[in-house]
DNA sequence: ATCGTAGGCGCC
DNA sequence: AAAGGGCGCCTACGAT
C-alpha cells in the first residue's frame, strides 16, 4: 500500500500553521509527525486535489503514542517538505543540522521552524551540547549518568546486570535516557523509526515551550527561539552555498605574497627558508633564532638592544623604528600569515569549483558558546583585507553589501532605555551629540563609550567615564549592574532571553604565577574578567539578536528576487544578486531593517542606520 | 603519538 | 586612544 504523505497529513486534519515534527536521514527517508490532539485518527486519507507532485512515496505502517502521531516515508525529502511547507504553512521542528542540512542543500525555502539543540543552546549556555544532553536536560537527568554508547561492551555486565532495557523500538529508556543508539543515528535507519525520532522532537520542542515560559520575558524568549532557528537554517543554506570566489585574482594575490606555488615539500622548506633569512639577516649573529617560536624572537630583538615583554604587533609597532629588524619582523609575520593561513592550502581545502570561479565553505552556526554572535570556519569570519579583492560576484550578478552603524550604542539604548542614548540615536552619527553632552572631542567620546561596554578601566577613557555616568545614567547603571552580576560569579540573560554562561574561579587555586600573584589577586583578577564579559556579552549578545533578525527577515522578504545571503559577519551582511534585482534588494534590505527594528527592539524610538552599495568585489566596499 | 594550552594574529 | 569583549586558525611546547 502506498499513501502520498500530504494525504496522510489531510487524513489527520492538521490544521495550518500547526506544529509538524521533521526527521531526515540524507539518502534515505523521512520521519513526519504531528502532534495526537490535532490529529483525527484512524481517518482514511484524503486523496484527490491535495496529492502534490512527490515521487516515490511509500507509506510505513502509522504508530501512535500517547502524544503524537507519526510515520515514515520514502522519497525525496526535500520535494516532500516543499510540499508541506506550501501546503501547511507549518512550523517544522526538527533535532538539529542532521535534518536542516539535506533541505538547505536541496534548496528548500523553509519559513518557519525549531531547531531543538539551538534553542537548547538559548535556554541552557555553551555551545557543546548533543541531543542526548538536551534531552536530558529537558527532563532533569543528570549528564554524569547518562548512557555512553558502547558502554555495555566496555563495562560488560556490570553496568547492564539488572537493569531494565525496555523496549529497543522506543528510543526513550525506561530511565528516562535517550538510547544511544537512536542518537547517533544506526538504529534509527528505518522509516518507522524516523517517524518515531521526528515524534520526539515534538516533544522536546514543547518542553523547551515550557522553558522559555519562564524566561522574565516568555512572549520575546519564544520569538528569539523561533528567530535564532531561523539563522541557524540560514546557517546551512550558508554551509551549502558558499562565498563566490574568483580564483585568478585568490592566485595571484597569494603569488604575490608568498611566491608561486611550491612544488615539493624540499620547495616549500626553501621557501620558508628564504623568507626567515630576511629577517634573520638584519640580526648580529648569535644563537639560532626560530621566528615561530615568541622566546627566540624576544631574545633576538633583545639582542638589538629592544627589550619587550611580549611581541604583540601592536607593542613592536611602538619600536618600529628603533632598529631595522622590527619592521621586517611585522612585514614577515604579515606574509607568514598567507603563506600559514590563507595561501595555497587553504584554497585546495575550503574553495570548491563552481560557475565562473569558485566557492569558499566553511561551517557555520548561529551562536558561539558566549554571547550568541554566529561563527564561521574556512577564514569567512577572518579574511585578511587584503584578499578581499578575491571575493568576487559571479557572471550575472553583483553583491549588494550593507553593514549596521554603530550598532553596540544603538544596541545599548535599546536595551537600557536610557532616554538621553536614544535621542542620540536620532543623528547618523552618534557619538557626536554624545561628544557635545559630554564637552569632549568625538574621537574622546566614542573611546568613552565603547570603553563602558568593553569593560575599559585605564587611560583616557577612564576620565569620560565619569561624565559618561552623569550623562547617560540610566545606559551605564544597566552596564554596571550586568558587570556587578559577573563579578558575582552569576550567570546574566540577553534582552532575548539567552542565558549566558559565567565560569568559576580555579578550584585548584594553589597556584602562584611568577610574578608572585597570590590567591586573593587571582580571584580579584577572574571577578574582574567575568565583570568585562558579561557586560560586553549583554550588548553584543543583543546586537547578534538583533542582526539575526534583521538577516533573516531579509531572507524571507527577498526570497522572490533570487538573491542569496553568502557572508553574514556580525554587522555586515553581502548578498549575491542577479543584476537585474540589486535595486530592489537593497531596497528589501532596508525595509527588512525597520522592520526588525520595530520588531525587536525593546524602545521603539532607537534609531538603526545600515550602509546600504551595490559592489562588484567585495573590497569595494568603502 | 596525541592532547591541551599559550602566544600570536586575522576579523568584528 | 588603549590594549578591553568575541571567534577561528597557526605554531611550538609540555603534558599525558
Amino acid at each position: 500500500m502506498t499513501v502520498d504523505p500530504i494525504a496522510w497529513l489531510h487524513g489527520h486534519q492538521v490544521a495550518p500553521r500547526s506544529d509538524i515534527g521533521l526527521s531526515i536521514r540524507a539518502g534515505f527517508g523521512i520521519g513526519v509527525a504531528v502532534v495526537a490532539e490535532s490529529a483525527r485518527a484512524a481517518a482514511p486519507p484524503q486523496h484527490g486535489e491535495t496529492v502534490l507532485p512527490v515521487r516515490a512515496r511509500n507509506s510505513i505502517a502509522e504508530t501512535s503514542s500517547a502524544e503524537t502521531v507519526h510515520a515514515g516515508f520514502l522519497g525525496d525529502p526535500a520535494e516532500l517538505v516543499r510540499a508541506i511547507d506550501i501546503e501547511f504553512a507549518p512550523r517544522l521542528v526538527w533535532w538539529d543540522r542532521t535534518t536542516a542540512d539535506p533541505l538547505a542543500a536541496g534548496g528548500v525555502a523553509i519559513a518557519r521552524c525549531w531547531d531543538v539543540v539551538t534553542v537548547h543552546r538559548l535556554l541552557h549556555g555553551g555551545w557543546r551540547t548533543s541531543v542526548a544532553r538536551v534531552w536530558a536536560w529537558l527532563h532533569d537527568l543528570s549528564d554524569a549518568s547518562m548512557p555512553q554508547m558502547g558502554q555495555m561492551d566496555l563495562l560488560g555486565a556490570l553496568s547492564d546486570g539488572g537493569v531494565d532495557e525496555g523496549d529497543p523500538e522506543d528510543p526513550v529508556r525506561p530511565d528516562g535516557y535517550l538510547r544511544p543508539e537512536w542518537v547517533t543515528g544506526a538504529f534509527a535507519l528505518s522509516t518507522d523509526r524516523l517517524g518515531s525520532w521526528a515524534a520526539l522532537a515534538l516533544t522536546a520542542a514543547s518542553r523547551q515551550r515550557e522553558r522559555l515560559a519562564m524566561r522574565p520575558d516568555p512572549v520575546r524568549a519564544l520569538s528569539t527561539a523561533h528567530s535564532e532557528s531561523a539563522a541557524e537554517y540560514l546557517c546551512a543554506e550558508l554551509a551549502a552555498g558558499g562565498l563566490p570566489i574568483d580564483m585568478s585574482t585568490a592566485m595571484a594575490l597569494i603569488t604575490d605574497a608568498v611566491g608561486s606555488r611550491p612544488t615539493s615539500h624540499g620547495d616549500e622548506d626553501r621557501l620558508r627558508g628564504e623568507r626567515d633569512q630576511r629577517v634573520l639577516d638584519l640580526v648580529p649573529p648569535g644563537p639560532r633564532i626560530d621566528l615561530r617560536n615568541p622566546a627566540d624572537v624576544k631574545s633576538m630583538l633583545r639582542r638589538v638592544g629592544v627589550d619587550l615583554p611580549d611581541t604583540r604587533a601592536w607593542r613592536l609597532e611602538e619600536h618600529r623604528e628603533r632598529h631595522p629588524v622590527v619592521a621586517e619582523l611585522l612585514r614577515w609575520r604579515k606574509v607568514e600569515r598567507i603563506a600559514t593561513t590563507y595561501g595555497y592550502r587553504w584554497l585546495d581545502e575550503h574553495v570548491v569549483p563552481a560557475a565562473g570561479g569558485g566557492r569558499l565553505r566553511g561551517d557555520w552556526s548561529s551562536a558561539d558558546g558566549a554571547a550568541g554572535r554566529m561563527t564561521a570556519s574556512a577564514g569567512l569570519h577572518n579574511l585578511p583585507v587584503e584578499l578581499r579583492s578575491a571575493v568576487a560576484a559571479e557572471p550575472g550578478h553583483l553583491f549588494v553589501r550593507a553593514d549596521l552603524g554603530q550598532i553596540e550604542p544603538r544596541v545599548l539604548a535599546a536595551v537600557s532605555g536610557d532616554p538621553a542614548l536614544i535621542e542620540a540615536t536620532r543623528d547618523d552619527d552618534l557619538y557626536e551629540p554624545i561628544a557635545q553632552r559630554l564637552r569632549v572631542e568625538r574621537s574622546v567620546a566614542k573611546v568613552a563609550v565603547l570603553g563602558a561596554m568593553y569593560g575599559a578601566t585605564t587611560g583616557e577613557s577612564a576620565h569620560a567615564l565619569r561624565r559618561l555616568e552623569q550623562a547617560y545614567p540610566v545606559a551605564m547603571s544597566f552596564l554596571e549592574a550586568a558587570a556587578e552580576q559577573g563579578r558575582r560569579g552569576e550567570e546574566v540573560l540577553t534582552v532575548g532571553g539567552r542565558l549566558i554562561k559565567m565560569w568559576s574561579d580555579d578550584p585548584n587555586g594553589q597556584h602562584f604565577d611568577a610574578a608572585g600573584v597570590g590567591n586573593i589577586d587571582r580571584a580579584r583578577q577572574v571577578a574582574a574578567a567575568r565583570g568585562r564579559f558579561a557586560r560586553n556579552a549583554l550588548i553584543q549578545g543583543a546586537a547578534a539578536e538583533f542582526f539575526k533578525v534583521w538577516t533573516i527577515t531579509f531572507r524571507t522578504r527577498a526570497r522572490s528576487t533570487g538573491a542569496n545571503i553568502v557572508l553574514c559577519l556580525h554587522d555586515e551582511l553581502l548578498i549575491h544578486v542577479p543584476v537585474a534585482h540589486v535595486d530592489e534588494s537593497a531596497q528589501v534590505l532596508l525595509d527588512a531593517l525597520a522592520e526588525a527594528a520595530h520588531r525587536w527592539s525593546p524602545s521603539p524610538d532607537v534609531r538603526f542606520t545600515a550602509d546600504v552599495s551595490v559592489i562588484e568585489r567585495w573590497s569595494d566596499a568603502k
